[in-house]
This record gives C-alpha cells, sequence and structure tokens, in this order.
DNA sequence: CGGGTTGCATAACGATGTTGTGTTACCGAT
DNA sequence: ATCGGTAACACAACATCGTTATGCAACCCG
C-alpha cells in the first residue's frame, strides 16, 4: 500500500496537514525498515527498497532521519526497548533463581526472534554504515537493570556465594548471549545442540555463584516451566532454527 | 609497491612464467585484504583497493577466487588456521584446568588480536556479501578439538562433575565467546570492564562443573601468570582497547 | 493574497560488486 | 619454427548502493 497516495486522497477530502513533519511517515519507515530488515537480512534494508515499501521518496529517509544510520539506530533502540518489554513478562516469584534463568531464556526467545536485530544491537553485524555510540550502549546496558534486580534478589535468598548483584547479572547476560550468538551463528549442532547447550550453561553458573546442585536444577526445571507458560513455545524450547 | 610491476620486471629479466594461474598473486590478494580487513574494517574491504594495493585490476579477484565472498572464506578459514596455531601455544601440564582457563584466555586474546576478522567467522559481521556455509564451521568446530582435548583430562582428573567433555568445551567456548563479543562490541566498561568479567565468568565456569572453589581460584591464577609469558601481554591481562 | 519556507519527487554523483570486451602472452601441436 | 587455442587480466560498462543537488509545489504567515 503506497502511503503517499493514500495520505494525498485522504489531504484532499478531510482537511489536513501534509506539509510539516509528519509523524505518520516516520513511523512508516520505521515500520518498513524493519520489516525488511526480518524479512531479508540486513542486506535487504536499503533506501530504495525503503523508498517503496513507505510509498515515499528516498529523500524521507534524510528528512526524517538525517541519514540511513540514523533510521537504525531508532530501530536500535526499538529493539533494546522490546527487549525490555520481553525482560517485564518475567514476573518476581519467591524462586529468584527460577526467575534469572526465566530471563536468560527470555533474552534467548527474543533474540532469536529477532535474529538479524540482534546482531546489529550488539556490535556484530555492520547495517548501511552503522556503528554503535555509546548513547547506544546505554539503551542496552538499561535493559540489563532488570537482570540486575533479579540478582538482588537472589543474593538476598542466601542462595549465591556472590556478593555484587551486578557482576552476576553480567555473568548471566555473558553466558546466554555467548550461546545465544553462536546459535545465531549456526555453530551449534547435534549432539550439542543449542537447547542443551543453553541448559547446561544457566545451570553451571548459577552453580558457580554459589547455589546447590539440586536446588538449580529444581529451579532451572520451574523456569522451563514458566517459558512454557509465558512464551508458548510449542515444543517447549525454542528450536534451533 | 606494486605486484604487476615488479612482476613484469621480472619477467623481462629470467624467465618466468607470469600466465598460467599464478600462486604469488593469490597469496599477495589474500595479504592485501587481510591487511585492509584490520586496518579499515570490514567496509574498508573493497575489489578496487584490493587490485590497487595488490598492483593488479579488479579482475584477478574472480580469476582467482570467483567472487570477493569466496576470498572472504578463504581469510576465514585462515583466522581459524590462526585461533587454532594460538590454542596450540597452551601445552598441557598436570594442571588441566589451568590449561583450561589458559585456553580461554587464548581464545580472547585471538579475538581481540582480530577483532574484525572475529566477527566473520562467526557470524556476526556480513562482509561483501559473504555467508557462512556449513562447511566453513566445520573449520570452527574443528579448532574446538584442543578444548575437548583438555576437558577431557581436566574430567579424568576427578575435579570435574562433568562426564561429558564435549559439553565442558562447549560451555567453556559459550561462555569465552558471550564475554569477548560484548567486550569488542563495547558493552562492557567499569565497574564491571571485560578483565574482570572474565575472570568471574571462567571462576565460576569451573566451579559451576563441579571443582572445588579454592582449586580453581589456584588454578584460574595460574593460568593469569602462565599467559602473561606466553602471550606477553603488558599490563598481564588483554587490555579493553 | 503574495514571499518564505518546508517537504519531497526527480535526477545526479561517487563508490560498490560484478560482468562483458578485447588484448596480450603463453602453451602445445604440427 | 610457427601458428592456433586458450588462459589471464586491464579496461570499461552495468546495476545498485548511500547520499546530495535541484526544482517544484504546497503550506504558513504577514
Amino acid at each position: 500500500m503506497l502511503y503517499n497516495t493514500v495520505m494525498a486522497m485522504l489531504c484532499n477530502t478531510v482537511q489536513m496537514s501534509p506539509r510539516r513533519h509528519d509523524p505518520n511517515i516516520r513511523l512508516a519507515l520505521i515500520e518498513a525498515a524493519a520489516r525488511l530488515i526480518t524479512e531479508g537480512g540486513t542486506a535487504g534494508l536499503s533506501t530504495r527498497r525503503l523508498a517503496a515499501e513507505a510509498g515515499t521518496s528516498t529523500m524521507a529517509v534524510y528528512t526524517y532521519f538525517g541519514s540511513m544510520s540514523e533510521l537504525v539506530r531508532e530501530i536500535v533502540h526499538d529493539g533494546f526497548a522490546r527487549l525490555d518489554h520481553t525482560f517485564r513478562l518475567v514476573e518476581p516469584t519467591d524462586d529468584p533463581v527460577a526467575d534469572m534463568a526465566l530471563l536468560g531464556r527470555a533474552y534467548r526467545y527474543n533474540a532469536l526472534t529477532n535474529r538479524d536485530m540482534f546482531g546489529v544491537m550488539f556490535g556484530g553485524s555492520s547495517l548501511a554504515g552503522f556503528a554503535l555510540t555509546d548513547e547506544d550502549r546505554q539503551y542496552g546496558r538499561y535493559t540489563l537493570s532488570s537482570v540486575i534486580k533479579c540478582a538482588t534478589r537472589c543474593i538476598e535468598s542466601g542462595r549465591f556465594r556472590h556478593d555484587d548483584a551486578g557482576i552476576m547479572a553480567h555473568q548471566m547476560w555473558l553466558a546466554v548471549h555467548g550461546t545465544v550468538t553462536l546459535e545465531i551463528g549456526g555453530y551449534l549442532a547435534a549432539p550439542y545442540d543449542a537447547d542443551r547447550c543453553f541448559e547446561s550453561q544457566i545451570t553451571a553458573l548459577m552453580i558457580g555463584v554459589g547455589d546447590q546442585p539440586d536446588l538449580t536444577n529444581k529451579s532451572v526445571a520451574i523456569s522451563l516451566e514458566r517459558f512454557r507458560i509465558v512464551f508458548g513455545s510449542p515444543d517447549g524450547q525454542h528450536g534451533t532454527g
């Protein structure tokens, strides 16, 4: 659907202001860009295709965003917001270790759902000359605050030897991030497939920071049950795509 | 130095065969490409610059490699060979856990030394339309065999609860890979800088697979000493670039 | 109701990977 | 010895990329 022609028709009938920055076009561009990326990978995004998809010309990108990479930046920020939203689906319970494991599953779920965006967000893929700035990274670190809060509760529960929730949260992040990155890269195949590696990884990590193995196993199992309920994956895990 | 003109002079004086596939040109292209990538990042590699650097025309890329992405593929394979070589600098001792930790440091060292190539090797960066194939990934998995061997010795030493060296090696890989990826991405800043996260991560992992905390701490400390000796980092660690 | 300004379609520019075109030089057979 | 076949590759063209210039048309304000 060509946005521009629709808008032209609208402006002929209803009295509107098609001049002056139009948030509708801006939104249409962002949505079209996100669609192009998820459908055609990072290489699928181009000014021409974007303009065609949104029904405008390539100039719209520059009037609304200044450059292609600035548009990508907005999408990246949007991606972090989505990650944050995914984290918020994990509600605190009286088993903070299970909560933490579920946050790990949520991170993985979010990454696998938005594979290409994930690569851009964390500095891997170079997309249309986009490069992360420190401000962008702040968005990323901010989303980690959910994990830090959970780590604090883990420590308060007495199950962890750690006294620093920040380092604990980072360890969880690094472990899950590494798993997901290599999973998306296609490096985790049977017999060491991504599902198996993921379970081993979070289990070892919990034990590594002081939890008792049997308690960890119980909490990890609970987190898997909760994941099925909240995120509704058909086979109970994520699938290796 | 323009390779082509030199070759022309050589062929006028000494009797050589500048026609028929010339491995010298092939090598010159690969070396020039690697140089361009390390100097100018993934965006710094282009057929024109490559041709100028090697003193040939852009056609040389196609006669010797078929396409730009095939040339990248060769460089990726070269990168895996370099990683394997780095692993071999870690000699087995009677403290296999320290060996394993040192392998982790070696992985990180190699990644930080060849940052841009690292991103390409593990599926993050898209470079000149290059995409990993399963065969490429085999190169990556092969280099893991050094780690698996070490994991086997760790298990035999009785310090680990695990009975599967493969999953143990994978866990080490995932943990270190995640740390390094986010370090290169610029996400690990004080107070949770990369050095600190790395130490915490490998320590927690060893404990997580069954090692006793005090033994782990000792082995990790030994691995750091050995790293300083073998890899000769000035500040004893890697520096966060 | 006209000048200023703003949005943006069109077209152009430089650079990209890749593909024709043509020349040049080697090789092998006669 | 020489001549045709073939392989290498310099040069130029092509499509596409992000970006920038140009110009027109429409809103805003005086």
